[in-house]
Order: structure tokens, then C-alpha cells, then sequence
DNA sequence: TCTAATCTACGAAAATTTTCGTAGAAAAAT
DNA sequence: ATTTTTCTACGAAAATTTTCGTAGATTAGA
């Protein structure tokens, strides 16, 4: 049963799909790395923080691990894009109201894309068009 | 302060923009009908549960409310938009680390959107092109 | 009138998520 | 060799959110 990640898991999980897989002092260093530097600053995340996360992702099957020596190498087993699809569907519910149209909408009308970004949902949406 | 509503909080503001100003007792029956009738069938919320959270959404100041008898009218003072903008930016940066672009793809590549909703988003993109 | 239903206020239990301290083993450094 | 660092495991505190029971007041119904 694939269910919805917390915040501090997703936070996990994308460093995981970004390096692949790695142990847990890597994904706190980022982790910290990607605090300080983000939009937000929020506290550190102590060592054994990141690992108890690692390990309650593991026993919910989020992620996989094998030792290496005394250490353990992590890797997400659930697929970014489908990750992100489950909290995508459960967002536009909550926020929109089921509305994905609405959800697109607000966000192209507050927020910055670029006009690359905006060729490419164009050509997305005439592909949609055509197979109707 | 402004600050982001939590999942139950948004549930009520839905039905206070939807109803406009209203009554505890219609909020919690406005909120058991609809998830009865909602995709994923959730437990009903009693009554003191439903007080409980629209005090303390007064207290935060998000809405307001008025003595009518011995009943309270509440209404919501934060605007939908403004919610939607707000809970908009947390979720694209938390689960796509910033890209509005991709969340709009992912939204329209895995939902259904119709070709009337498809006309309006690309005249949207159209007016933001313009304004470059 | 008196009984039942309905309202607010309030505190606190329950559930969930996040954080961290401590212990013990293993490796690395001095 | 012994001290320091680094790892896992584990439990539980802390923080947040959700739920509800109880009390007391007021209105409505029998």
C-alpha cells in the first residue's frame, strides 16, 4: 500500500532521487546544505533526526537499503513521478477543490515561468488536444 | 500573520467561501454531507469538533464573527485566492522543489481537463506572453 | 412548567509527525 | 592501546493537529 509521504520524508526523498542512493550522512548533509541555502531557512536536522526518518521510510517500504561495511546505502523505491502525482491529486482536492484546471490557472497567474517553460506547456496542451 | 491553514481548517474556509457567513451546526452538517458523498468516504465530524476548530480559527483571525442570539455567525476574512496562492507556493516548493512549470505539466499530463478549460489556460498563456 | 434539544466554552485525550538523547558496536585517529 | 569519531537501534519527549467529553446557559417543545 504506496502512501503519501510527510513533508520531512519528501524532503528526503528528493535528495535520494537526486544523488541516488546514499547513506544517511550524505542526505543530512545536503539536507542542512539545502536548508540553509533554500528560500525558508529552517533549523538543522540533527543526525539522528534524519536517521530515524530513514529508517521509519524503510519500514514503510519507501526506501531500500543494503549494508555496506557498518554503514547502510539508501535508495527510494517509490518513483518521483508518481510521488508526486499522489500528493498532486490530493493538493488539487484539498486546495481546489478537485479543480485541476483552477490549480493551473492560480499557478501561472501568480507565478513566474519562463517563456521556455511556457512553449513547453503549450506544445503539452496542443498534444492533449490532438489525441481527443 | 498570515499563515497557512491546516487540512481541517481549509475543509471549513471551503465551505464559509462557498455558503458565505454561517452558522456552526450548517458548517458541520455542510462538512458530513460532503464527506458522505466525497471520493474517499471519511469518518463524520462531530460537533464539538467542528466548534473547536472554527474557535480556534477565530482566534487566529481567520474569520470573523458575529453574535446573533445566542448563536455565532462566522465568516471567513482570508480570501480564497489569497489561500490558494499561499498553500500554492508551500506545496510547489515542497514537492517540486520550486518548478511551477513541471507541477503545471505533471497537473495537465496525469489529470483531465477539459477543452473548454484547455482554451481558457492557453489564453491565459497567451495574455502572459503579451505582457513580456 | 419541566424536559429535551442546542448552543458556547474549555480542557484534555488521541493521533500524527518531528526531534533528539542515550547506548552499544565498530572504525579511525592519535 | 586507548581515545575519539561515526555508525545503528531504540525509546521517548516535543510539537502539531484533530477529536471529543463535560459543564453551564439558553431556547424550544411537550
Amino acid at each position: 500500500m504506496i502512501s503519501k509521504p510527510t513533508d520531512s520524508e519528501l524532503e528526503i526523498l528528493h535528495i535520494l532521487w537526486e544523488q541516488g542512493p546514499s547513506t544517511v550522512r550524505t542526505v543530512n548533509d545536503l539536507l542542512n546544505e539545502q536548508r540553509r541555502s533554500g528560500p525558508k531557512s529552517r533549523d538543522s536536522a540533527g543526525y539522528t533526526t534524519t536517521l530515524k526518518l530513514m529508517q521509519i521510510m524503510f519500514e514503510k517500504g519507501m526506501v531500500s537499503r543494503q549494508e555496506e561495511g557498518r554503514t547502510h546505502i539508501y535508495t527510494a523505491i517509490v518513483l518521483e513521478g508518481d510521488t508526486q502525482d499522489l500528493l498532486l491529486q490530493d493538493f488539487v482536492d484539498n486546495a481546489f477543490r478537485g479543480s485541476t484546471a483552477r490549480l493551473v490557472m492560480q499557478a501561472l497567474g501568480s507565478h513566474e515561468a519562463s517563456s521556455e517553460e511556457l512553449d513547453e506547456i503549450k506544445a503539452l496542451i496542443a498534444k492533449i488536444e490532438q489525441g481527443k
